[in-house]
This record gives C-alpha cells, structure tokens and sequence, in this order.
DNA sequence: ACCCAGGGTCATA
DNA sequence: TATGACCATGGG
C-alpha cells in the first residue's frame, strides 16, 4: 500500500518547514501563483517586487490598469503578455465577488475550484495554488515534481493525468490543510536539491526512504 | 551556447 | 487522447 504519510514525514524531518507561499497577503500569494507559472520563483519575485514599487499590487489597480502596462511590470516572469491576460481575466471573475476573499470563503471548495478553471489561463495547478496557498483549502497541487520523483520512485507509472496523481493524494495522504501546504513545498524542495532530471538520481532522498522503508510498489 | 524553471492553450492527427 | 508548437525571462 501507498505510505504518502511517511514519505511526508522524513521529507519534514530532513528539510524543516518550508514557510509557502513566500506572500504577504492573500491577494499577493494569488497573483503570484499566475507569475510562477512555468518560470523560477525568483523570476516571479521580481515582477511582484516590480508591481509592488509601481503600486499597483491591489486589485483595483491591476482590473483598471491598461494590460500593456501590467505586462510591461511583470516582464521578469516571463509570458508577460498571456499572464497580464490571466490576471486581468482572474480580477474580472473576482470582481463578481467585489474583490472579497471573505466572499470566496464561503464557497464550497469544489464550486470554488470549478471557477478557478474556468478562467483563461488558469489551468490546475494554479487553480489549485490559489485554493490552497491563497484560500487556505485542502487541495493537493501537483506539478512536475510531483510526476518525476513519484514516478521513479514507483508510485506512479508516468501516465497518469494530473487529475489522477491529485487523486492519489488525496485519497492516501491524510495530512491537514498545512500539511498538504508543506508536502507540496517540500516535494519542491527536494526536486530542486536532489532530484533534478538526472536519468539517474542517486541522491534521491524518498527514494533512499522507499527503499528504507519498503514504500514502493 | 545550452538547459531549465513552483504551466496553459491551441492546432493537428 | 496525445503529441508538438508557442509563449519569454533570467540564472546556472
């Protein structure tokens, strides 16, 4: 049987709490988690930083700011264009909910996710960033971490689509709302410190625990 | 110079 | 359903 719970556990025993989202308000981590996409944190930091001293981090600004503009801040990020595009799309859809995070907190998770996708270029994984980064929900993100030290470690065969890997953990990881916080950040962690694309990886710190402990399959 | 990073979408077969 | 192409910057 899967042991998520266990692969969780020495990933937090080995590295500590990683502290996401590196954010100061629930407005930020949220725009942050579009400028991440597919692009290396410190790239997202900057134009977030460069939002910041334009003054123009808060949801008024960025819905009435010209998308020319936006994209022109957040140039470090990378795809400025379609992700000035996500954002102006993403503050039109929460313009309905006049810009409140109280209002989104009243909407059942699985409602609140089905809108998340359904706004251009906001596909899972940010959707369920924002859900469980920004909106405190307990969601399990999956990204391409996830897939590769998963899969080679054994527990997944690589085909899986995202929403069956989600499934997986939803289904054997019995961790609270800040623990599925720390297990993605510390799967993240671990990609990025030992477990790069490597065909080999032989530092692989779950896999030496699935070894240890007989987890895989 | 090359590879990659806390993805998403669309055309094509 | 499943590949490929495209978007684009900055650090190693």
């Amino acid at each position: 049987m899967f042991s998520l719970n266990t692969v969780y556990q020495k990933l937090f025993a080995c590295y500590g709490p990683q502290h996401w989202w590196p954010g100061e308000t629930q407005f930020e981590v949220t725009i942050g988690a579009i400028l991440a996409q597919n692009v290396s944190w410190s790239n997202a930091a900057k134009a977030i930083a460069s939002l910041k001293a334009n003054n123009l981090l808060t949801p008024h600004k960025l819905f009435k700011e010209d998308s020319v503009v936006i994209a022109h801040h957040i140039k470090p990020s990378g795809y400025y264009n379609q992700k000035a595009f996500a954002i102006q799309s993403f503050l039109q859809w929460f313009h309905r909910y006049d810009f409140s995070f109280d209002a989104l907190n009243a909407i059942p998770t699985a409602i609140l996710r089905k809108e998340l996708l359904s706004i251009k270029r906001i596909g899972y994984e940010t959707a369920d960033s924002i859900l469980l980064y920004a909106l405190q929900r307990k969601v399990f993100v999956v990204d391409a971490y996830t897939r590769r030290i998963f899969t080679r470690v054994g527990f997944l065969t690589g085909n899986e689509d995202y929403m069956a890997i989600q499934a997986m953990f939803h289904e054997h990881f019995t961790g609270n709302t800040y623990d599925y916080n720390e297990f993605h950040a510390l799967i993240v962690k671990h990609g990025k410190d030992r477990c790069t694309k490597k065909p080999a990886c032989n530092e692989c710190y779950i896999a030496d625990v699935c070894k240890q402990y007989g987890l895989a399959k």
